[in-house]
DNA sequence: ACATGTTCCTTAC
DNA sequence: GTAAGGAACATGT
């Protein structure tokens, strides 16, 4: 089921979000895998239209962490609080973070 | 330390 | 009101 987007949404935001709805529950998957699947090649253009998000929970923007495995960012915020929320809402599809980072990288999902 | 793509803000016509 | 330029950004090497 698509979701109506705002005129206010870009056609890039859209191609985002579309695409971050694919991710299934309890995965998660990198800046760079969700820019790679779009044929965009920066990671960082990705990150500032999830920033700006306004779907969720429609558009899970909280299944997104950076490459590394580190949370990345949420809800505006690159750490703090805010980071917190997103574990949390992460551990509750049972996805869970150890020592800062994602403690099994099998659930990082690859777009086909 | 620099490259990268997109968006926002300010300034000028 | 529109155009153009520069800065900012939830990143990655």
């Amino acid at each position: 089921m698509a979701l109506i987007y705002d005129a206010a949404t870009t056609p890039f935001q859209r191609r985002v979000y579309d695409a971050a709805q694919e991710i299934p529950r309890g995965m998660v998957t990198t800046y760079v895998r969700l820019a790679r699947h779009l044929g965009c090649g920066s990671a960082r253009a990705v990150g500032q239209a999830l920033r700006r998000n306004r779907y969720a929970p429609r558009v899970p923007c909280h299944r997104i962490i950076s490459a590394d495995l580190r949370p990345g960012g949420f809800s505006g915020q690159t750490g703090g609080a805010a980071l917190r929320r997103k574990q949390a809402l992460l551990r509750a599809e049972g996805v869970l973070f150890r020592a800062g980072r994602l403690a099994d990288a099998r659930q990082l999902f690859d777009f086909r």
